[in-house]
DNA sequence: ACAATATAGGTGTTATGTACACCTAATCGC
DNA sequence: GCGATTAGGTGTACATAACACCTATATTGT
């Protein structure tokens, strides 16, 4: 939809960034951080998910704490202050089981849409036929 | 997020319904229909979407007649009023050149996501660190 | 002749998610 | 003491999806 020209990427890079508010998937991104890290707090996952986000863009800061209580609210992590170590306090997070059990249930998804996009992008950069070609 | 029970595939299958508001990418799903059928109407898309939808989901007629009306203020479409053969009038739909461009960075896109989210599903699918197991 | 169904194209409203701007507070380095 | 860094947010507007509901024109069955 191109409301706006990417800062970030420039106009020549398709990124995503011009496809209009494209979903950014930080909840399973998020769930799969803390799996792999046993856990971590906000402010660290910031950090890490320039390199784990499925799209372009950088996950903006405010959608990422709202998700990790939101994923609290529904059971699939926990947290609690951590006053220990240098720095402000910071607010620890942990997968339950059921956030596990979430985090598969989102790779079943993101697996079948994977498949799904690639025979998209196939069958997007076919040729017309020729009566698609004529009723045009 | 699984805010309700998916109706459509009960709970063992894994569907996207559970998971919130997913992004149904109607928009390009839409082009590479108007792309293959060299025209159509809303109504003959509506069903053509249930074999081309990139998730679960049936894809929401009002959704659907909204985004082609976006589609054209953007003029990735042009349509007009068809009269002529059996029925109600249709407003009959053709991609634009614009379309076709815009199509074409659709499927950079998700040829990019489609990766990253074959990644993702590596990743979440690694059994845990003995890092991480001791963090947990 | 008339009712039910299929075809066709919508609108209204709410919920969810993203984007961008802005804020508070503790601690660290100098 | 003071600015930078670390840490965790909130406010608000906009985009998209979900669900419910509506209008009108043919076609088909009885």
């Amino acid at each position: 939809m191109r409301k706006r020209i990417c800062a970030r990427h420039g106009k020549d890079y398709p990124c995503s960034c011009g496809m209009g508010n494209l979903y950014r998937f930080v909840e399973p991104v998020v769930l799969l951080l803390l799996k792999m890290k046993g856990k971590t707090y906000g402010y660290d996952l910031s950090a890490a998910l320039e390199g784990h986000a499925l799209t372009d863009t950088t996950i903006e800061k405010g959608v990422l704490y709202r998700t990790l209580r939101r994923l609290e609210t529904n059971g699939n992590v926990k947290s609690e202050w951590e006053t220990e170590g240098r720095g402000p306090a910071r607010r620890v997070y942990r997968l339950t089981r059921q956030g596990e059990q979430h985090l598969e249930e989102w790779a079943a998804v993101l697996e079948h849409l994977s498949k799904s996009m690639t025979r998209f992008v196939r069958d997007a950069r076919k040729p017309v036929t020729s009566k698609a070609r004529a009723d045009r």
